[in-house]
DNA sequence: TCCTCAGGGCCACCC
DNA sequence: GGGTGGCCCTGAGGA
């Protein structure tokens, strides 16, 4: 028996289409009313098939899934005609055949929610025809099949996640940062002073500013937190980094020969605890050893030397800060005063040096270091933007405001300000992230659940080219078991938590999914920073 | 050249 | 009168 609705997929398109999202490949039968796939011979769905919107039967491919008839004519016209809906409860409306025409608003957004596409709707309405996605609807048959055959032989509680074919870089690619010949700080007004470009504007478009100051919330200490379990930091002396902007993080640490890319991931494992070691000069060592964390629900947890296990090594939130504002302050006077980085740029250099200390964590992680190499390398392959994302919705989870998104820097982006000035695909990510962190929210989750996930993502057996998938299954197995006895001994009057969060990973996925599409649709248009973790992780997988 | 199938339009029906 | 949903038309792309 699998998990009710965990079955994401990754595969990798065999053409890259501008334009497309990989969610299309993503199979999201994750709705409760979720049911067996059957698939005919020719590998179209048999008609018991339940839409996952609304349970009704699916009458084919509609805007990025399978989906009923009615829910294609509500998406369709929800689209065209620029609804906007509001819903009268919590947002949470139960959405079957009897109840789906209650309330738009959340029919809605479990459109968008399962992976329908605004994009597919045609602007120019134009009829007939194949769209982009027909290639992808074709492998997403494919790998439907393949699911049906694999859950044949699927053994009880596992988390199951499709094949993905990982393409190996063909030659060494070294990552070269910027260099960083001068010390000269950031000033904080340029730090503040971003921009952001409307997605679809590119590079031409027209800067417009955007209020990305510091925001005093940071100094929150754990209690006053709404979730103060997750991060098991606090913020030491951070008024008095954010004052001075300035920080000791070593500039060679950027040029450091253990930068990962896809490649050198791995290059120093004959030497692991070098690379653990503070590069020369810095007061921010990258990992401190586990520290005393603050009393959470989950203390009483019946497996708590698995748990502190797998919470050694969770990075401290305000040396990531640290480091992360270095690194912009360090690109940023390389730049002068009169070049100053975009908010796009910025979100990327965030993005990539969050990326770096996720890979350093599970290199740190004592079960990630009994994997062989090649297998910790195709493992982060697969799943390094789920990570990026599972470490985003925890900080919002954390310190996020309503309406706002909270970076890694400590700065917040009002929601609103985004959508209204970033372009439709950015919109729509931004929405379904935060639809998804109210979900995380609702359901209270903490720093042990957290990491869990986190596990969960990393150790996935059904990652092809794995080696030793015995060993990956089994601590898969192990974590999955830990979350559910700790969501019991925690949360005892939730019982359906455990079963809530799995849930929540598909959506991670299909998030992931589609910001990799993104940012490798804004990497083509010249976009990205091109020497960048993230830009390699993002060739390696389209490559 | 034919077939497939996904997006669009139409319209009866419902509230 | 607006929304819904079933049915049919259209036409790009694949066989």
């Amino acid at each position: 028996m699998d998990l009710p609705g965990y079955h994401p997929q990754q595969p990798q398109p065999l053409v890259h289409h501008p334009g497309s999202y990989p969610e299309d490949l993503l199979t999201l039968d994750g709705s409760s009313t979720s049911q067996e796939l059957k698939i005919e011979p020719d590998g179209r769905p048999e008609s018991e098939e339940s839409c996952p919107i609304c349970g009704d039967k699916v009458s084919g491919y509609h805007y990025g899934l399978l989906t009923c008839e009615s829910c294609k004519g509500f998406f369709k016209r929800s689209v065209q005609n620029n609804k906007h809906y509001t819903c009268a409860e919590q947002q949470s409306c139960p959405m079957n055949l009897s109840q789906r025409k209650r309330c738009p608003s959340c029919r809605f957004q479990k459109c968008l929610a399962v992976g329908m596409k605004r994009e597919a709707v045609r602007a120019d309405r134009m009829r007939g025809g194949r769209n982009k996605f027909g290639p992808l609807y074709r492998r997403d048959r494919q790998m439907k099949q393949q699911k049906v055959c694999h859950q044949a032989n699927t053994a009880p509680y596992r988390i199951k996640m499709e094949t993905t074919q990982i393409h190996q870089p063909t030659a060494p690619n070294d990552l070269h940062l910027m260099s960083t010949h001068t010390s000269e700080p950031l000033s904080s007004e340029a730090f503040h002073q971003s921009h952001i470009y409307p997605s679809g504007t590119g590079q031409s478009g027209v800067p417009m500013p955007l209020d990305c100051t510091m925001n005093a919330d940071r100094v929150l200490t754990p209690p006053s937190l709404p979730y103060p379990g997750l991060y098991h930091r606090t913020f030491p002396g951070y008024l008095q980094e954010k004052g001075e902007m300035s920080f000791s993080y070593s500039l060679a640490a950027t040029n450091h020969p253990l930068h990962p890319t896809p490649n050198n991931l791995f290059a120093s494992r004959s030497t692991p605890a070098s690379s653990l070691c503070p590069t020369p000069g810095s007061t921010t060592p990258l990992f401190q050893p586990p520290t005393q964390t603050p009393d959470t629900p989950s203390s009483a947890t019946p497996t708590p030397n698995f748990l502190s296990q797998l919470l050694e090594g969770e990075q401290d939130e305000s040396q990531l800060c640290n480091k992360v504002v270095a690194s912009l302050q360090r690109e940023q006077a390389n730049r002068g005063k009169h070049d100053c980085l975009n908010t796009f740029s910025i979100m990327c250099k965030m993005a990539d040096q969050t990326l770096f200390g996720l890979v350093e964590w599970a290199r740190n992680s004592t079960l990630f270091k009994e994997l062989k190499v090649e297998d910790q390398m195709v493992l982060l392959q697969s799943c390094w933007s789920e990570l990026l994302v599972l470490d985003h919705l925890c900080r919002q989870v954390t310190y996020g405001k309503e309406g706002c998104i909270y970076l890694v820097t400590g700065q917040q982006i009002e929601v609103s300000t985004i959508i209204s000035q970033a372009g439709v695909t950015l919109s729509g990510l931004v929405s379904r992230t935060q639809d998804l962190v109210s979900k995380l929210k609702a359901l209270q989750l903490d720093r042990h659940e957290f990491v869990c996930l986190k596990y969960l993502v990393l150790f996935n057996p059904d990652v092809k080219s794995v080696q030793s998938r015995r060993q990956v299954e089994h601590t898969q197995e192990r974590v999955n078991r830990a979350l559910m006895e700790h969501t019991q001994q925690s949360h005892p009057g939730h019982s359906d938590k455990f079963g809530q969060l799995l849930l929540r990973l598909p959506e991670v996925r299909s998030i992931s999914l589609q910001v990799e599409e993104y940012l490798y649709q804004r990497h083509l248009l010249g976009d990205l920073p091109c020497n960048s973790l993230l830009t390699e992780m993002l060739h390696t997988k389209h490559s």
